[in-house]
DNA sequence: CATCCTATTTTTAGTAG
DNA sequence: GCTACTAAAAATAGGAT
């Protein structure tokens, strides 16, 4: 208790919001601020009960390529780069909430009871469940999920990575990609049509829920 | 210089991450959060230059229905809260790259060609050229908005909203929430099923663009 | 509701390991 | 690529307008 050992230096600079040309520093900061963003939008739903629904797409590098695309052959061959994505109550229950499309309402057990799907569920809920404590959130994800479920690191190990909720998922572009992003236009579309004729109505009825991520490593 | 004024008091408090009891304070705390969120998303795209797309829906009230929802009658009865949404380049170029979906890929001039959508990309594109600056994005856009795109806050306002990018969606959730929440739903099926195998590959092709958001007040 | 204010709490560049 | 640390930059709870 003497040594007032000035153990590193600099701290915080200010930085303009710009493209950061250095691309470590880039990929650093794209990570840590990837995290701060993720931790905020869980406090967010802890804190107010919103439901958030959020994905990063940091693609790779750009590609000298020349020309357009070769029009994907087969599978999936290209990729759109990494995509994080974090929702809550879990992706799965917001989605149910609003999924009852009336197009394909049905589908009866093909989804759902998916294996996968039904253990992801499970797990997911008796870990959240264990989880929401205070600001902890992330951090005591991180650590407890360890503790409380191995059962959750053993899946995502399996995928070589260290948590569930960050998986690589650098296909995805090719297949299911798409609908994400037309959805999203879609919504963007209404939001346009529907801001004419601006109509408030009733509340809804959604009950508060656990929570869960899942995205790609950085 | 002498009068150390103390204007106002408390300064900021520490707080659990826990619901907000006090209905007021949750609403002001949502409100500041979310601001404050989708401008880290903004600085997260300028910066990394990664594509962010976020949705948050608040929820208005627990409904204290009882059973079962009679199942949608018509057209948009029920909501489902308000959504906002934000995404970078502009929901539509996200999506634009991703969407070529091989299922649907046409749609020739249908969705792309629709007044509103040419009208918006424009407006948006021309305002984002104009915007995109340092950190002050969102404060500048906000301000500048007015000046630069009086066009944009006259279609705003027509909606009796401030700004172009804050319109109220709450009818949203009948006719496409299901839509977009269903994609995510299977964004993250695929995410658990990719994670299995697993696989790197080429870069992407994807160029920087402009910035844009839409949202419901809160 | 939207700011404004300010005391504090958080986040995070820049480094080092 | 991830963790630790520090100091400065940001975000923000509470309150006021």
């Amino acid at each position: 208790m003497m040594k007032p050992t000035k153990k590193t230096s600099k701290g915080r600079q200010k930085i303009e919001i710009r493209r950061i040309e250095n691309k470590e520093s880039r990929q650093v900061s794209l990570c840590k601020r990837k995290g701060g963003i993720i931790k905020k939008c869980s406090e967010l739903h802890l804190l107010s009960g919103a439901h958030v629904a959020i994905a990063i797409f940091s693609k790779k590098e750009e590609q000298p390529q020349g020309g357009e695309v070769p029009a994907v052959t087969g599978g999936r061959p290209s990729r759109g780069g990494n995509v994080f994505a974090m929702g809550t109550p879990s992706v799965d229950h917001v989605l149910r909430r609003f999924a009852p499309l009336p197009g394909d309402e049905l589908l009866p057990g093909s989804l759902e009871d998916t294996r996968a799907a039904a253990a992801e569920r499970a797990v997911m809920e008796a870990t959240a469940r264990e989880v929401k404590e205070t600001e902890a959130l992330v951090e005591a994800e991180k650590k407890r999920m360890q503790a409380i479920g191995e059962k959750v690191v053993k899946a995502a190990e399996a995928a070589g990575k260290r948590f569930w909720w960050e998986v690589d998922v650098e296909a995805l572009g090719e297949a299911e990609l798409p609908e994400f992003a037309r959805a999203l236009q879609r919504v963007r579309e209404i939001v346009q049509r529907e801001a004419d004729k601006l109509q408030a109505s009733a509340p809804p009825a959604m009950v508060a829920a656990p929570w869960a991520s899942i995205g790609a490593r950085e």
